[in-house]
DNA sequence: GCCAACGTTGGC
DNA sequence: GCCAACGTTGGC
């Protein structure tokens, strides 16, 4: 099993606009990085946990998980003229760009900000603490994500 | 295939 | 809103 960390502005689409959504899933469909889509087109399966992320908010920080329910198929909205993500060099036959579902497992009783995440030792190395790191699609250490849950756990 | 110009991301 | 750090595009 293989541990990932995926990036969403809240006032896109949030964690909790992730619980309310049917059977708390959701395709995670607006990625236009190759790199981050190779990531999901090529490693994800399902059952690998995920770290959810909110960039872009007061404050950036970890707040919750969930897991991967479907492997990667085309990403559809880079097809829609009038989607925000729309890339005419995507089509049907050809597709540029792909995406897979998550279903929610945890909200954490409160957000891990960026500022904490930095106090954790072991997360020393992580990709997401690297100056510059931009990649919204992260493979993230089984050591990383088991020191994120233990510090959501100390909060209970 | 180099690289300048441009566009985007995302913390602050 | 600023701007540093990246990624992409396209002329040559």
């Amino acid at each position: 099993m293989k541990y990932w960390l995926m990036k969403t502005e809240p006032s896109e689409f949030s964690i909790q606009d992730l619980a309310k959504a049917k059977k708390k899933t959701t395709h995670w469909d607006g990625v236009r990085n190759y790199q981050a889509r190779n990531f999901m087109r090529d490693d994800m399966r399902i059952g690998d946990r995920v770290l959810l992320y909110h960039s872009n908010a007061d404050p950036s920080a970890v707040v919750g998980t969930a897991k991967i329910v479907k492997e990667s198929y085309p990403d559809f909205t880079a097809w829609d003229p009038k989607d925000k993500h729309f890339d005419p060099k995507s089509s049907a036959e050809n597709p540029r760009w792909f995406m897979v579902d998550i279903q929610l497992d945890e909200i954490f009783l409160e957000p891990i900000s960026l500022a904490d995440l930095r106090k954790v030792a072991a997360l020393k190395e992580m990709e997401l603490l690297r100056k510059g790191s931009r990649l919204s699609v992260q493979p993230v250490r089984k050591k990383e994500f088991d020191a994120i849950q233990r510090v959501a756990a100390k909060q209970k």
